[in-house]
DNA sequence: ATGAAAGCGCTAACAT
DNA sequence: ATGTTAGCGCTTTCAT
């Protein structure tokens, strides 16, 4: 009995809409009408009793009734691979920071990269008949073609969905080819000839774009791409990748690129742990310019992503009607992990 | 008429039980019982044609209509001051894994170290009457006075309110005293002597208790804290706080202890620009051990705080009946950035 | 075991 | 301008 029990308890102790009106000695709907948005018109003297009785029961509207009532829910769903990753921190700050000035709940869900979890959350979150989606989930299977079914589920109900790359309603774009070309072009020009790539994910589009812009860039500019190894995504795959590079052996004066500034981390703590120095002997650059590429010694070249702005825009795309995403190139920024050779 | 529409869009687009029982030709109550949870028995024939009916339709309940009739919803509320920081991170992803466990949502916000912002989010947050609300964001102000009301309008309410630190129904304790003094005596007995702090917060408990345990501990094992200087939470203030220390003049072989680590890397930072350097000459250590701690070089000595995990432990402190906090020391970790004297 | 029906808290026609 | 009332989608007594 203890569901009902704390059930009974928990509503006696919550104050209605009804016992405001009764209170007020109003009806329902002037109620109704005073305290929720309703244009209505209420004469002053009820306006004013209708709202002290609010005050004096410390009424608050329930969400789920005013939700069902009026067939739409305030709430924005937010699935990222990894909340405790600053990238997807970073997006999240964005996002509730829009929800915030919109007075919009925002729903967090992990997805931990798996594209069944998040079909499974994305079915899950059906219940709450959010107004809009957000994925930011997929690092490792956007373009793919696992969760159509479900993101249109979600289109079909009326929820809005966008996505970091393609799949959904909308989709915020990261030029991923662009900035890495330009990183790439910009290497060479610092006069590196030899690159290795790590955190290469076959089929991983942010990858595949990431891979491809900075061979071509890099190779325009006299350079080559010799050796890419795979991995995922955190520090720690980053470091072994690393390790694993190095025994195959390193030329003093190769670039590594990481596909990503906490690869690259990984990987710079790999080459000093072998005994190498970053920098001087082996550069690296990453990609996204975390908080974390300016905490490290030397700073670490990347490309600027502004991932607060885009999860913003993420949640803009979702509830606004016109939306267009702002066009601004990604910025190579080069500090200390690239001196430059000769 | 947009709205009227999109509603009408939405509801007639989205099957209700009532299709799906219509469809299954039994009653309300018959598919409500089959699909969702309820211990009553229902014949295999009648669950299987509602079953089917259901998977068919695509229907997937209403959380709200849910929720309004059971008088309960699913969901935690999470405040944090700021999801980019990785201590909020980590904290979230904890909460959010537990969440997951017990098939709850989450909902986040973000306080910013704003006690009226955090009033307004509480306040707003009743609406959604949580299940549980956890506040993880008033390092700024825990152990003030500021929202008591708020926190208990949720317990009148049902809801669970848990706090890192004093203040909710229950608290999730982080043993800042004792750590900070373990590390103090360990700092001391690795021949520290002169020790500045950073960070430090005027009626901050957490700082505070940081200040004070270290303090203790570091003299007790013969060293000297001499000054103190105030600051915020972010990288940005331990540089600039570092950097008004060492214009005050810092001796070399002196302690540098910052009261978290997101501090104690800018304060590094600030350190290398001032052309002094990070270990040998001016030591530095934090406090928490969030992974940018192993990333900095040299990597920094601080004290650890299972981030991640007390998050979890929040989450099953909302929602579980009986619930203790798991005891243990929080660990001194001694890495690169406190060589040591002598 | 199944169904009818009375709510849950709120909104929005539709009267008045 | 205010009130009446019929829902919204679902759960849960209470009959059968």
């Amino acid at each position: 009995m203890t569901t009902a029990e704390g059930r009974r308890a928990a509503r006696s102790s919550t104050p209605t809409l009804h016992d405001v009106a009764r209170a007020a000695g109003v009806s329902l709907a002037t109620a109704s009408r005073v305290l929720n948005g309703s244009e209505r018109k209420v004469a002053d003297s009820f306006r004013e009793r209708v709202e002290q009785a609010a005050d004096e029961l410390g009424y608050t509207a329930n969400i789920s009734a005013q939700s069902i009532a009026r067939g739409t829910s305030p709430v924005i769903a937010l699935l990222v691979a990894d909340i405790a990753d600053p990238f997807f921190g970073l997006i999240a700050s964005g996002v509730a920071r829009g929800a915030d000035e919109r007075g919009l709940v925002v729903t967090i869900a992990i997805t931990e990269r798996d594209p069944e979890r998040e079909n499974r959350i994305l079915r899950a979150l059906r219940g709450q008949r959010p107004q809009g989606v957000i994925l930011a989930a997929s690092r490792s299977e956007d373009g793919g073609q696992e969760s159509p079914d479900e993101l249109a589920a979600f289109s079909s109900l009326g929820a809005r969905t966008v996505t970091f790359g393609p799949g959904g309603d909308r989709g915020v774009q990261i030029d991923n080819h662009g900035g890495a070309e330009r990183l790439g072009r910009e290497m060479a020009a610092r006069g590196y000839r030899t690159a290795i790539v790590l955190g290469a994910s076959e089929g991983v589009r942010t990858s595949d774009d990431r891979l491809a812009g900075f061979s071509a860039g890099f190779e325009s500019g006299g350079g080559d791409v010799v050796r890419t190894y795979r991995g995922g995504f955190a520090r720690e795959d980053g470091a072994e990748s690393m390790t694993v590079a190095l025994a195959d052996g390193v030329e003093p004066g190769t670039l590594v690129f990481a596909l990503s500034d906490v690869v690259a981390v990984g990987a710079m703590t790999a080459i000093r742990d072998a005994g190498r120095t970053v920098g001087s002997d082996i550069a690296v650059c990453g990609f996204d310019d975390v908080p974390v590429s300016r905490d490290v010694t030397p700073q670490l070249t990347t490309v600027r992503v502004p991932l607060s702005e885009l999860g913003y825009q993420a949640f803009r795309a979702t509830v606004d009607a016109e939306w267009e995403q702002p066009e601004a190139d990604l910025e190579v920024v080069v500090r200390g992990s690239t001196p430059g050779i000769d």
